[in-house]
DNA sequence: TTCAACAGTTCAATATTCCCGAACTATTAA
DNA sequence: TTAATAGTTCGGGAATATTGAACTGTTGAA
């Protein structure tokens, strides 16, 4: 099945960074990832009414922005947040983010 | 002419607020706004290429997510960021944007 | 007083992006 | 093999964004 293309986070522009994080269900997941790291797709779902389409679109996203790393294991794929290269990337940016979050 | 509304930031998710910053135009805009403080909207413009209406746009977002005040003073409309608002409401977030900025 | 220029908003049409059902691919277990 | 599982990809409709054109309100000049 497809293998995934991670970028490097300096080709990643603020902008992009920002529009991966400014929505609901993405942000939920990656709180989710920050706690628990290592989460196939399902496991990373805001919840469990969203369509799997949906899902993996958003998990591409995450991708494209340097946030996650998708590795495949079986017939899962294994999330996880890429946070050191992304603090590297943006200083703080995503502490603030998740700090922020909970509403 | 119009009179512009201004959320309380209570009222404003975070969402919101990183989907107004999550566009080079409107980062560019605050930005400037944060080192200027009180600039009318074409002061503001991030380029003099931009439409006007669609600058108009983004200022209304911008407005609406919190992040700039309004007001009127003969034609111009004078805007300034609402940065204590919004770091009280967001702390932190604004620093961590603008400080990623420039790249 | 007009009148024209200016600063910006609003409207409506187009262009772009997003969402999600359906079809598909790949892996595993039976 | 086959069926179930885990997820991707595709395509079309829904939602957003952009922008030219028309409009509102303000000011300065004739």
């Amino acid at each position: 099945m497809a293998r995934f293309t991670h970028p490097r986070l300096e080709d990643v522009p603020l902008d992009l960074a920002l529009h991966a994080l400014a929505d609901p269900n993405r942000l939920g997941m990656v709180a989710r990832l920050a706690a628990t790291e290592r989460l196939s797709c399902t496991d990373a779902a805001p919840c469990d009414t969203i369509p799997k389409s949906t899902l993996s679109n958003h998990l591409k996203l995450l991708r494209a922005a340097g946030l996650i790393e998708t590795t495949q294991a079986g017939r899962e794929m294994i999330n996880t947040l890429r946070r050191a290269d992304f603090d590297r990337r943006f200083p703080g940016l995503l502490d603030a983010v998740l700090a922020n979050r909970i509403d």
